[in-house]
DNA sequence: GTCTATACGACGATAGAC
DNA sequence: GTCTATCGTCGTATAGAC
């Protein structure tokens, strides 16, 4: 009970300070890259002494931690209530590409990070975003489609990847600017398409 | 004459020590990351003297500029091959993902150096692959195929995403070791899922 | 918990002989 | 062109007062 409490306090802890290393974290993270971002930037962009931070976070690599485990973390309660809401792949795989393209519009910096950087280069232990529980979710809605006849019969990779992949990269697009309107413009075509990849007939 | 000579010989110049170090340099660079391999690694890993690398490369990041040039080059090169060998999308956004899935196969590193890593972070002054030449051919075969009314009417961005998103994907994971065998036994499959996405009826 | 000041090591880069 | 030896800086991390 009590070591559950601190685990949940170790993730979702919202004390200011620390929430203030976070934010200015995952900013620079994002536009300079993890190494280009000695802690002294993250110093002034919060606020917060180096002191501090140290205390909180032990070392630069706990700060990125800190940022991955909270992301995965809620991608895949994310992921999990889609599954509970839908029960066909085809409403599965549109309201996942929907979620995406928001979180992609509503804090850009989260999913560049998750999405954009190479995070084994600095969280060498953690497991790839790629392999991870959210992703996992995602291929297992796709392989209970594929069991229950609701779409062809193709190597579980190539389906995923042909579901998902165009969504993927129109947020990598916009992430990087290609796309200057926001991405729920799209998000009726993109999935469209992506359904037609994989639909049976 | 003699400027395009010298142009020539500083991109493709193929002296033993300075191509023993490019190829230290990217597999290092791959597997490691660029700002976790410190020079003395790639002298190493290339056998040339620190000096030597420096009357080469002048610094750290003229070494990741060369492999940079050199595998746009390349792929620039292939890709208007491609424009020229066939004329029809369907023909042409097959041949591409053949390419890319025979690349990835046949040099690895080359592939994810350039779709893996996040260049930009320590190649400012580049253009982002994915703004850069071969990208742009591959998107003006989408266009001129939409044009042509050979592909569905859509974005841009999108009918180029749905089409080449899945065998991007298909990279990123055999790259990633979560697909084990050759990309090639996939190709087919892969690329039928991606016309569907953006063919007529 | 928060801060300032400082120690320490690593890495990029240069000098200069051969 | 190639090498060895060396320098200077920057950035992580710690010490220790408040």
């Amino acid at each position: 009970m009590r070591a559950a409490q601190k685990n949940i306090q170790e993730v979702v802890d919202s004390r200011p300070t620390r929430l203030r290393v976070l934010d200015a974290a995952i900013r620079l993270f994002v536009h300079k890259g993890y190494f280009n971002t000695p802690i002294q930037d993250i110093v002034q962009e919060s606020g917060v002494s180096i002191g501090s931070i140290y205390h909180y976070f032990g070392d630069k690599e706990g700060i990125a931690k800190a940022l991955y485990v909270t992301y995965i973390d809620r991608m895949s309660r994310e992921m999990a209530d889609i599954n509970v809401r839908h029960t066909a792949l085809r409403e599965r795989s549109r309201a996942v590409i929907k979620l995406l393209f928001q979180l992609t519009e509503q804090e850009p910096e989260a999913i560049a990070f998750m999405l954009g950087a190479k995070l084994q280069e600095f969280l060498p232990d953690e497991t790839p975003v790629c392999s991870a529980k959210p992703f996992e979710l995602m291929r297992n809605m796709v392989k209970e489609g594929m069991a229950s006849g609701e779409i062809r019969e193709l190597s579980l990779m190539v389906a995923v990847s042909s579901l998902f992949g165009g969504a993927l990269r129109m947020i990598h697009h916009r992430i990087e600017g290609r796309i200057k309107e926001p991405l729920y413009r799209h998000e009726k075509e993109v999935w469209e398409c992506a359904w037609r990849a994989v639909a049976k007939s």
